[in-house]
DNA sequence: CTACGGTATTCGATGAATCGAATACTTCCG
DNA sequence: CGGAAGTATTCGATTCATCGAATACCGTAG
């Protein structure tokens, strides 16, 4: 089972993409290591707010850097993750839409199921939303 | 090239994933679908705040709800985006350390890869970050 | 029609995120 | 040492997100 979801960190880690200048970041990142004035020419962004971005990003534990003389030259420490991330954003799933019938079966089959592994699990089933017409 | 990705949008698809409760409905979606009510036991939150939580996810296309009767089932109407979304933050991706060496090979890499495919586009090159010690 | 269960929306308060401006810090060079 | 280039941090203002409380809405049962 996926239950092993802890929702308060990856929503976190969610929250560390959520900004467009960032995810312009990972993905000029994604071709290679840069330092923040290259990205100040790449994104139009001031340089003092590249810097924050990336210490949110640091902070996520998404880039780290080198330090390289003067310069700091970032990189992805989680390249896969990144790659992965923002290609399934990227893609367009199909938008699925389901009849009210479609639902009714889903949800009946799915009762049937957790009853059927409900081997006095918790407390007592509650009876719900019946099938109408 | 993967050049296509807006990121205006895919930061607010993100966004929409990026809150733990809202995470949690998802995830209670992914196993079948659901009513507000049968969400509020599951989940610890008062209905209000789940019927807001389930409007941003449906201004976000990723739910939608079939009326039936009195009551509203939502489910997924992009499943395998969503399902794949939590497998992704999910999962723990080793994080890489990589040394000012690696760091400064791969900067001339793609600098070198940069200049070949550039046959005069855009402006002059701009020599920087010369490696030092 | 009225009442009620189930759900949505509005409102206001509180806290978080974002940004530019200013400034501090660090490393190299002369 | 002093200055410059590159980058980070702090600050204050503004916008955005989140939540509970109250209330509106809607479909069904009486």
């Amino acid at each position: 089972m996926v239950e092993t979801l802890e929702p308060r960190m990856a929503a976190d880690l969610l929250k560390a993409f959520s900004h467009p200048t960032r995810l312009a970041i990972l993905q000029e990142l994604l071709a290679g290591p840069k330092c923040v004035t290259d990205m100040e020419e790449l994104l139009d962004a001031r340089q003092a707010n590249i810097s924050q971005h990336l210490a949110v990003l640091r902070y996520a534990r998404l880039v780290d850097f080198a330090q390289d003389g003067a310069l700091r030259c970032y990189y992805l420490c989680r390249p896969r993750l990144v790659a992965d991330m923002l290609a399934l954003v990227g893609r367009d799933d199909p938008v699925v839409k389901r009849s009210a019938e479609e639902i009714q079966a889903d949800k009946e089959r799915l009762a049937k199921a957790l009853e059927r592994s409900s081997k006095k699990t918790k407390k007592a089933a509650r009876p719900r939303a019946a099938a109408k017409r």
